[in-house]
DNA sequence: TTTCTTTATTTAGTATACATAATTCTCTAT
DNA sequence: ATAGAGAATTATGTATACTAAATAAAGAAA
């Protein structure tokens, strides 16, 4: 697939918005990224107009292009959504998955268990994304998938690599991946609905938390700690 | 607002592949539009990365602009999220709007309903367009909204005009705006649900024979017509 | 005649140059 | 000294020119 320049830089700049390099509100100024990436203006002004479509920034007419700053609340808003999304598609994937895919996803589920077991971060993190993947596929939708997928690039971000270094998040998130896996093989669509809109709304808990605590620059790890723990006490 | 050229230009695109003007699968060469606008290349790409990003065209490197084509399946696919994304905020009007927000539903309906006697076509449609909006609004998720709107607007294209003047679909829409309406009042979430997604799923079968009929070129009315009547059957 | 290769043409991608709008800085007047 | 108006600067919007890639066409070989 033959990349276009456009895109390597809307991807560069895009992983450093996500990893916090550049912060909301920051402006961006074509000719220094220009500078930057050693190219001209042009596909510059392409890549930003690619950002923007995915509403990691915003343009005004005239006056340039700023990192979008999203709100607490607006945060809360957005990982509703995104619950409400991927708990169609665990609701419509019990319905519709078939044996094929019912075993490649409950593979997906035991190979995780031993990264989380070996509190393997990265691998386990693959694994997540492999396991909600399955679900998208699962649920027979190509413009449900292609918007939820949408929404977790949007939500990127915010779900930076240090999430799963949250103290006991892998294994709370295991054992909420085995909940909706039951359901979904149980082809069980009420419970797979409410499984997954558990397991995302615990995450959103850690994320959010995760996020403010980056924006206002205060030791992330310690917050997040504290936000796991509160999670932890909720739970039980 | 001082509108830039490149916004004027992707609008009157997207009005042209609205209208059906221009036709799925057909090629959009920039140079050729750039003439007819009367402006250099350079707005007409911005425009047409924008109609890309909306999901209107479909962009290859080095391969061009295309309107995106959209099969039968891919547009049941669209309508089954759109009435699902719907129904979730009507889902979570019921349980949110406030008073004021239930009035002025209410209004809206009520004033409908003086448009589906006088089979105003254009009021009834405007008044739909507000109806819907109010659900948007009172579910209280802005970034649920956006994404419904962003579908809603996605589909625009096969919802065209002639929608409403299918027999008896203005009435029919009438009396399923009630149901949705009586349980927003009633608070009742799920009953909310259910209404909305019966709705949307009576309208996409009218709109998907519309919309086939009008790729094959064949006669639209009668088409349409031969729809509601089966439609109308399935109903009682 | 058909097929493969090479060349030519067309069109998208990128660079540079120019125009216009917005911001900032300075100078003047109160 | 401060506030406002105007000029200068900076950055975005647009146009033109150039480069590279993909497709079409033409010619040569089988």
């Amino acid at each position: 697939m033959a990349i276009t320049i456009s895109e390597q830089i809307s991807q560069g700049l895009a992983d450093r918005i996500v990893s916090g390099a550049i912060r909301p509100g920051e402006k961006l100024e074509e000719q220094v990224i220009a500078n930057e990436f050693d190219v001209s203006r042009t596909p510059v002004r392409d890549a930003l107009r690619q950002l923007a479509a995915t509403g990691l920034v915003e343009i005004r007419p005239h006056k340039g292009v700023t990192v979008t700053d999203i709100g607490e609340d607006r945060l809360h808003d957005m990982f509703e959504a995104m619950g409400e999304l991927e708990a169609l598609c665990a609701k419509l994937s019990a319905q519709r998955m078939n044996a094929v895919e019912r075993k490649k996803i409950e593979l997906i589920h035991r190979e995780s268990a031993e990264y989380a077991e070996a509190s393997d971060e990265p691998a386990y993190a693959d694994a997540n994304e492999r396991f909600h993947d399955a679900i998208y596929v699962g649920a027979h939708n190509a413009s449900l998938k292609s918007i939820t997928e949408g929404f977790r690039r949007r939500l990127a971000p915010f779900r930076a690599k240090i999430f799963f270094q949250i103290s006991n998040r892998i294994l709370s998130s295991y054992s909420e991946h085995e909940l909706i896996l039951e359901a979904i093989l149980a082809a069980d669509r009420e419970r797979a609905y409410e499984a997954m809109r558990n397991h995302i709304a615990a995450s959103s808990l850690n994320v959010i938390d995760y996020m403010m605590a980056a924006r206002t620059g205060s030791d992330v790890k310690e917050k997040t700690d504290r936000a796991a723990e509160a999670l932890t006490a909720a739970n039980n």
